[in-house]
DNA sequence: ATCACGACTTGACACGACGTCAAGTTGACT
DNA sequence: AGTCAACTTGACGTCGTGTCAAGTCGTGAT
């Protein structure tokens, strides 16, 4: 019975990362999503309650596909911060161009609809976890810098993170995917360490 | 004749940018500037061809009023590289309150609208016009590290002093802005130079 | 004095996108 | 044959932008 609304469903989902990945219509609209994925409009609403929900859930559909929890756990396996601190870099950093284009369709939306605005700032705040270890063993290690708090260094490894500024570097800057990650992690460095 | 038109247009810039200002609207309707400067929806349009249109001479009008040419010259007099960086990270820090509102507006708009977006990439060009000089003068004292080449550390630091990242710290992370000014340049020192 | 004109008002309407509703159709399972 | 879930078609309400037409009002020129 749900087999066949399982794959209906993936098939809505994985035509929305497309649709938003492609990048070239920056605003995809329900009823393109329902079209490259062969159904009418309206039935879209017999799975998602709303565009939000549809969002979000591609995002967690994009999660269990491309093993995010996976990827980012390696960093926690590294001995020393600043070797946290390059695999987490490399993680995150390579998995933004992923879920960019549904990233980017939440912030937007994030404007006027509270749930998609909450689900982002959720985004944000597991990122900002990840920074927060990073940080706090460089600090056990004496390695972070006293130019700033602990806090303060989490915010700004997180600020510079950030899905924006890799869209700038990569989009508007034409960086190359692997120099963004390389120049990320050696400016950090010189940015966070003492 | 036209000093009365010009009350009125002020009237309008004004009423978009204070509204803009407030924040806790992020999502600012054109009935709602039209209320706020006392006139009717429809008589913006005898100003103003469109949204898009406003916004960006309210933009315009903010730097008319804060005179940001007066503020971001004074880094170029300068003597120093070093101390260009910081003149230019206090001016443009201290502008990006002024405008956030707008800013933001005008990033939104832009996902959809043209004419916005131009806007908006035209403002980012001049930002980086500026920290090109500044790149290129640490550059020619032997100053700028290693790491970067002079064109990626002139994106690396116009992305870092992007609205999103101000926004981030200030907002939701609560930073004061003398600190969010302090910060930005020990951790753009510590980033660019050798 | 009146006439014209520019600034503004009111009210109505089209459009695009989201979301909803009601009345089918279709195919599978019982 | 009957039921049910998944889906379709077509119509509608809402919200904000932008347009259009007709009217008001005050000021300045002749």
């Amino acid at each position: 019975m749900s087999s066949d609304a399982l794959t209906t469903r993936e098939r809505i989902l994985q035509s929305t990362w497309t649709a938003l990945l492609d990048g070239s219509t920056p605003r995809v609209r329900m009823s393109d999503i329902a079209n490259s994925a062969g159904i009418s409009r309206q039935a879209l609403y017999l799975h998602f309650a709303n565009r939000t929900e549809l969002l979000i859930e591609t995002t967690h559909y994009i999660d269990r596909v491309k093993g995010i929890d996976r990827r980012l756990a390696r960093s926690r396996h590294a001995s020393s911060g600043l070797q946290r601190l390059e695999a987490y870099v490399d993680a995150w950093g390579n998995y933004i161009p992923e879920i960019y284009g549904v990233a980017n369709a939440l912030i937007v939306m994030g404007v006027t609809d509270d749930g998609a605005r909450l689900a982002w700032e959720g985004r944000l705040a597991a990122v900002r976890e990840g920074c927060e270890v990073i940080v706090t063993t460089l600090s056990r290690e004496g390695q972070l810098s006293q130019r700033l708090s602990p806090p303060e260094a989490t915010d700004v490894l997180c600020a510079h993170l950030s899905v924006e500024t890799w869209w700038y570097l990569r989009d508007r800057r034409g960086w190359s995917q692997t120099r963004y990650v390389e120049a990320m992690q050696q400016t950090l460095k010189a940015m966070l360490l003492a």
